[in-house]
RNA sequence: GCGGGUGUAGCUCAGUUGGUUAGAGCGCCAGAUUGUGAUUCUGGAUGUCGCCGGUUCAAAUCCGGUCAUUCGCCCCA
C-alpha cells in the first residue's frame, strides 16, 4: 500500500461506484422534482452553535463525533455531521417563511468522526429533503411516498423494508418518558452499563438497546402507543392510512427512536438486511421545534436523509457512460482536421475523444478499451481526397466517407 | 471508545515446521503485424512482503508496537 493514503474513513470515489453514487443522486433530484422540490445548497460548514442546539449536547454525534475546529478568525466552525440543521438555519437566515410550504433538497458530504466500517465512513455523503411550514400527517405521508418511489426507481423496492413509528407530540413523549424512567430504575442494576447511562441522557434509546438483558427487561416495559394522547393517535393513524393509500408497505416499529432530540410525531427508517451493521439506507421524520429552537419563527418540519455511498451499493444502477467515437489523426495537418470534425460530432451529441499519440495499432487498443464504437482516421491520404476512414469497431467494417458525412454515416445499433 | 479477522505485484490471491534468487492468474509493456483493436503466439517488467522495532546464523513466516482495512459493539445515512 502507498504511503499517500487518504485519512482515515475517507476515499477516493470513481468509476462504477463513482457512478453508481451519481446516479442516485440524479435519481433523486428528479424524482425529487416531481414532488415540488428545489435546490438548496447550504455550507458544509457552519458556527457549531448552529448543530449543537438542535441536535442536543448529550447526543452522540455532538459529544464525540463533530469535526469542530477554531478557524483563523476565532471563529468556532463545524464541518456538518447533518443536513437539517443547516437547511433550517438556511430558512431562517433567508426569510423563506415568507413563501410555505417550503421544499427543498439537497445532497453532498458529511462529516463524522467515527469507526469506519462498511458503509459507513467518516466522510460520507447524503440525500437530504425536507418539507418545512406543512403540520398535518398529509406532509408526512408526501415524504415517505417520495421516498419509497426513489428507492423503487433505483430497483430496492424488494430489498428494503420500511419500519415506522410515532413519538408522538409533545405533552405524549413527556408522560411516556416519565413512565419509562420509573419502569426502568426498578431494574436498574440489571441494565447495561449503556443503558444506565441512557437513563440519564435519552432513555427512549433503551428500547432500542441490542443488548439481550436489556431485551428481557424491555419486552414488559410501558409502551408509548399506550400513552399517546388524542392528537397523536390520530395523526399517526392519518399517516398510516395514506401510506395504505399509496401504497407504501411498512411495519409499525415500536422500538424505532430518533438520535437527534428535535424529532417529533412520524419516525422512519427504511432497513436493508444486506449491509451487515448498517441497515438504515434512508431514515427521517418529523421535527415541529428546531426552526423555533434556532430562533426562527415557530414552523414545523419533515424530513429525510439518505445515505449515497449505501444506497449505491445497494442499487448498483449507474449508467455506462456513452460509447465514444475515437479521431485518429494521423499528422501535423490532420491534427487540426481532427479538432473540426470533432467538434462537428459534438454538435450532434456524440461523445467524441482524439487520440493523437502512438502508432495506428495502439490507438486501436486504447479505442477498444475505452468501449468506442467508431474510430475515424484521417491520414494524409484522406486529407488529400476530403475524407476520412471510417471504421466500426464492434465487426471491424470500414469505409472512406466525406467530411460533411462523417456525423450521418456514426449510427449506433 | 471497546473486541475479533486481515495486510505479499496495478487487481484477485498462493507462499509448507523460519532457510538461499518471493510465485500464479488477470492486467501492463514489447514483438509477430512500420496505417488497423478486441482473438492467437512469443518475450519482458512487476515488489520497501503496510510501517517501525525485537527474537534468530537466518523473518513474508515468530513476537511487540503502529497504521490501514474489515466484522461486531456503539451510533447512524
Amino acid at each position: 500500500m502507498s504511503k499517500l493514503q487518504p485519512a482515515r474513513g475517507t476515499r477516493d470515489i470513481y468509476g462504477v461506484e463513482a457512478r453508481n453514487m451519481t446516479c442516485v443522486v440524479d435519481t433523486f433530484r428528479r424524482v425529487a422534482g416531481t414532488y415540488g422540490f428545489e435546490e438548496l445548497a447550504t455550507p458544509i460548514f457552519e458556527f457549531t452553535e448552529v448543530y449543537k442546539r438542535p441536535l442536543g449536547e448529550a447526543s452522540d454525534i455532538v459529544s464525540k463525533e463533530m469535526y469542530t475546529f477554531e478557524d483563523r478568525g476565532g471563529e468556532e466552525l463545524t464541518l456538518r455531521p447533518e443536513f437539517t440543521a443547516g437547511v433550517c438555519r438556511a430558512f431562517i437566515s433567508n426569510g423563506m417563511q415568507q413563501n410555505l410550504p417550503c421544499r427543498l433538497m439537497s445532497y453532498g458530504p458529511a462529516f463524522r468522526y467515527e469507526r469506519p466500517q462498511k458503509g459507513r465512513y467518516r466522510q460520507f455523503h447524503q440525500i437530504n429533503a425536507e418539507l418545512l411550514g406543512q403540520d398535518t400527517p398529509e406532509a408526512d405521508i408526501d415524504m415517505i411516498a417520495m421516498a419509497w418511489r426513489l428507492l423503487r426507481e433505483l430497483g430496492l423496492g424488494e430489498k428494503v423494508v420500511l419500519h415506522l413509528n410515532t413519538l408522538g407530540d409533545k405533552e405524549s413523549r413527556t408522560a411516556y418518558k416519565e413512565a419509562l424512567v420509573t419502569y426502568l430504575n426498578k431494574f436498574k442494576g440489571d441494565l447495561s452499563e449503556d443503558s444506565q447511562r441512557r437513563l440519564e441522557s435519552n432513555p427512549l434509546r433503551i428500547l432500542d438497546s441490542k443488548d439481550e438483558g436489556d431485551k428481557k427487561i424491555v419486552t414488559d416495559a410501558p409502551k408509548l402507543s399506550d400513552h399517546l394522547n388524542e392528537t397523536s393517535l390520530n395523526f399517526f393513524e392519518t399517516v398510516k392510512k395514506g401510506l395504505d393509500i399509496v401504497g407504501v408497505p411498512y411495519i409499525h416499529d415500536e422500538r424505532l427512536v430518533r438520535g437527534m432530540d428535535y424529532y417529533c410525531h412520524t419516525a422512519f427508517e427504511f432497513v436493508t438486511t444486506e449491509l451487515g451493521a448498517q441497515g438504515t439506507v434512508l431514515g427521517g421524520g418529523r421535527y415541529d421545534g428546531l426552526i423555533e429552537q434556532l430562533g426562527g419563527p415557530a414552523t414545523s418540519g419533515v424530513g429525510w436523509a439518505g445515505g449515497i455511498e449505501r444506497l449505491a451499493m445497494l442499487a448498483d444502477v449507474g449508467e455506462a457512460p456513452e460509447r465514444p467515437v475515437v479521431i485518429m489523426p494521423m499528422g501535423e495537418a490532420a491534427t487540426f482536421k481532427a479538432f473540426e470534425i470533432a467538434e462537428m460530432l459534438r454538435n450532434k451529441g456524440l461523445t467524441v475523444t482524439a487520440d493523437r499519440s502512438g502508432n495506428m495499432k495502439k490507438r486501436m487498443n486504447r479505442a477498444d478499451k475505452a468501449n468506442a464504437a467508431f474510430a475515424i482516421i484521417i491520414g494524409d491520404n484522406e486529407l488529400e481526397q476530403g475524407t476520412a476512414m471510417l471504421k466500426r469497431l464492434d465487426d471491424g467494417t470500414q469505409s472512406e466517407i466525406a467530411f460533411a458525412d462523417i456525423a450521418a454515416a456514426i449510427q449506433f445499433n
